[in-house]
RNA sequence: UACGAAGACCUUUGUU
């Protein structure tokens, strides 16, 4: 069952969930039984080509052939779920979850956050977030940063912002992804004031200056009248490696 | 104890 399994990821990877539900169906007829985690690559393979539908039929026939759902089955459908923008399908599969005894971890959080925010539902994703602290999972730099993109893509830079001070008051550190998100969320406001925190606090944080974060602080120091900010920003910017 | 397999942001690919 391995081999089939590393075979249905990399299908999936690659985008071929036909042939990843085809190696599945070869599976049977090579007299191997696909077990939870085959089960769980699969579904990850359907979600991954936004075949929300797909993956909630292989969970079907899962628990047919009485396969038991894991914590990586449950994080992999709720995936699937977010992709096709289906939070509140994600929401059944969290409940039905949490009602077959499984405990969510900061993955599982980080699926549903995002699967919020692929929906546009940047309230629901702070109240997982919530959940999650009040579960006593600790929020991770890629849980806040799909929080962050769920205030992003609602155009809620305010809140972005917050959830950004939340996370280093959590002790949390942001990277690029998160610079990234935030400097979007603020660019589309014209929060120019706080396009320059960000980029110092990218420069403290050592954090990869890469073209689109480039662009957005130089059109900051330009609105700012920050000529001084904007030389730096070239000079770092033009040095290799940073 | 370990010993070829599975889950979250971003990246790749496809669709608009």
């Amino acid at each position: 069952a391995p081999a089939f399994t590393t075979l249905i990821k990399e299908l999936g990877r690659t985008g071929q969930w036909e042939k990843a539900v085809e190696a599945y169906r070869a599976m049977a007829a090579a007299g191997v039984a696909p077990n939870t985690i085959t089960y769980s690559a699969l579904i990850n393979a359907c979600g991954k080509s936004k075949e929300w539908e797909k993956a909630l039929e292989v969970y079907g026939e899962m628990r047919a052939a009485g396969v038991e759902p894991n914590i990586f089955t449950y994080s992999a459908l709720i995936s699937s779920c977010a992709k096709g923008r289906q939070w509140k399908k994600a929401f059944e599969i969290y409940d039905s979850m949490r009602a077959a005894g499984v405990e969510a971890d900061a993955i599982t959080y980080s699926a549903m956050i995002s699967a919020c925010e692929k929906s546009k539902q940047w309230e629901k994703a702070l109240e997982v977030l919530a959940a999650m602290h009040k579960a006593g999972v600790e929020a991770n730099t890629i849980t806040y940063n799909c929080v962050l993109a769920a205030c992003e893509k609602a155009g809620q830079a305010d809140k972005a912002l917050e959830v950004f001070q939340a996370m280093l008051r959590a002790d949390v550190k942001p990277n690029a992804v998160s610079f990234a998100t935030l400097l979007a969320a603020c660019e589309r406001a014209e929060r120019w004031e706080a396009v320059m925190d960000l980029g110092a606090r990218m420069a403290k944080a050592e954090a990869e200056l890469e073209a689109d974060a480039l662009r957005v602080l130089l059109t900051a120091a330009h609105k700012t009248h920050r000529w001084d900010r904007a030389a730096e920003l070239w000079e770092r910017a033009a040095k290799p490696g940073g």
